[in-house]
DNA sequence: TATAGGATTGCC
DNA sequence: GCAATCCTATAG
């Protein structure tokens, strides 16, 4: 089932970790696209100096600040873009970046969106700038209240993870050292 | 208005 | 090992 508010606004690290084995859910122009999560990293507001709402409110992190459960997409490099959960309730900053995801259906069109680039199907989509390129998730998927979209959302399958790994957070410069990354 | 830098990826 | 590439935040 799709999982409800209550899921989101919850401290961040246990959303975080409470994702891994979860489905995420895009309903594509072209067809559904559904992967199951299988990494992410937590991040924390405007205490975590990596998150973007450390400097505070601004234009870009404002759906960070929305209801848990809304989606916070944002574009890096010049040309990837990065999937986020948003957590807590409204006026908290918390977020979960969506690292991987493993290809569970419509995976002939993951393939297309990648330019077959990726060989194997793991390739697909793991890395934060591979997912959001497979699934064709841009800048028109940012602040979408996915606990009452139908085009994307994040499902329950009734599987739970306990056994997962906890390491430090990838390719930022800030707060480096901090183990709020978790792989499954 | 100008400029430095970033939660990445893929090719050299 | 490093370039590609552009939006955002911040300073002037």
């Amino acid at each position: 089932m799709k999982l409800l508010r209550s899921f989101y606004e919850r401290p961040t690290l246990e959303v975080s970790k409470d994702l891994l084995g979860k489905h995420l859910i895009f309903h594509s122009p072209k067809g559904k696209l559904v992967g199951e999560i299988s990494e992410v990293e937590a991040y924390l507001g405007e205490t975590d100096p990596a998150c973007h709402a450390f400097v505070g409110r601004t234009k870009r992190t404002a759906p960070l600040y929305l209801e848990g459960g809304y989606s916070y997409v944002y574009f890096i490099y010049g040309m990837y873009y990065c999937f986020n959960v948003v957590t807590e309730v409204k006026d908290c900053a918390g977020a979960v970046l969506i690292r991987s995801v493993i290809p569970i259906e419509g995976i002939q069109q993951m393939q297309e969106n990648r330019a077959g680039k990726a060989k194997r199907i793991a390739d697909l989509t793991n890395g934060p700038g591979k997912l959001c390129t497979a699934f064709g998730i841009t800048l028109s998927q940012n602040a979408v209240d996915m606990v009452n979209s139908d085009a994307l959302y994040i499902e329950d399958v009734g599987k739970t993870v306990t056994d997962y790994r906890v390491t430090p957070r990838i390719g930022i410069t800030k707060a480096a050292e901090k183990p709020w990354r978790f792989v499954y």
